[in-house]
DNA sequence: CCGAATTAGTTGACTTTGACAACTAATAAT
DNA sequence: ATTATTAGTTGTCAAAGTCAACTAATTCGG
């Protein structure tokens, strides 16, 4: 029966099952933040010095869109704006305690999902399927991995 | 370093290069609809007598959004709806020539797209990619499969 | 060093999605 | 026969996305 269904569709669906389902319980523990807003918590405490050019690249979105996001996330006070001092276009994103506290409790609720959709794939498999998706990625004309900067505290 | 990267971050990020590439090839094609409208064609297709709400449960939507979308590919000539005979509340949807061959045209664009951003992956590889992804589809809840109706032509 | 090109960020206008409730019409259930 | 459910449609509103214009800072080529 499979005749060639797009790669477009399956990851859409997969993602829209994941998407809806982890907002709903976002919702349930009155968090009010997007798939996305968690995406750029997550990103911002995992790497440091990020500045919206960078998340703009990561999450393949127009920068204006970025603006918007965190600037939403600055009236809820998970994330602080600073001009970098080497370069003064830049804008270093960083967390705050706030913000690092949500991003816990939202990783938490992230994990458990996924553990959910995905129970009943092997570790063997799951390997492989992340490597595909970062293959896409690459394949895609990825930017280069990011430096971590080794301490993942909020400020 | 990788500290568990959520999978909602990796899904978005595939998807999004997927078809960020894919409505650019497109527009350069002069075809202007979207990953979406793409794939409702692609369903509609593949399956008989699909109705707006098998649709919706497909793609993960509210029937609000494919009520509007399958708007837009009437007003193109791409599909027609028609009541159905047995239940007058649905309406059924067929392609119509038009829009079997647009179809095509995308089917190809497609699928060299996905040659090209899975380069590199084996094909055993890509199936376990295509069964996870089913994994976390049919964990999320899924619909039964479709029966396909066995000929794919055009009215 | 100077002007041109580039980069990061911001804003505004506009369209499209998406969420959600209200509503109609048809059918199914009790 | 009344009630509940289902499919579809419409309206409203917020969020996401596109796109162009613009500022300010930096880099590049001469």
């Amino acid at each position: 029966m499979e005749l060639n269904i797009p790669l477009g569709y399956l990851l859409g669906q997969s993602l829209r099952v994941f998407r809806n389902q982890l907002v709903f319980e976002f919702k349930e523990k009155e968090i009010k933040l997007t798939l996305d807003q968690f995406v750029i918590l997550h990103l911002l405490n995992a790497n440091c010095d990020l500045i919206q050019q960078d998340l703009a690249n990561q999450l393949q979105k127009d920068k204006s869109i970025i603006v918007r996001q965190i600037n939403s996330l600055l009236e809820n006070q998970y994330v602080v704006r600073l001009t970098n001092k080497e370069d003064k276009r830049k804008k270093n994103l960083i967390l705050t305690k706030r913000g690092f506290e949500i991003l816990n409790q939202m990783k938490e609720i992230a994990s458990e999902l996924s553990g959910k959709l995905l129970s009943g794939v092997s570790e063997t498999d799951l390997k492989v399927f992340r490597n595909v998706l970062g293959t896409i990625h690459e394949n895609g004309g990825a930017e280069e991995e990011f430096i971590n900067c080794g301490l993942n505290q909020p400020k």
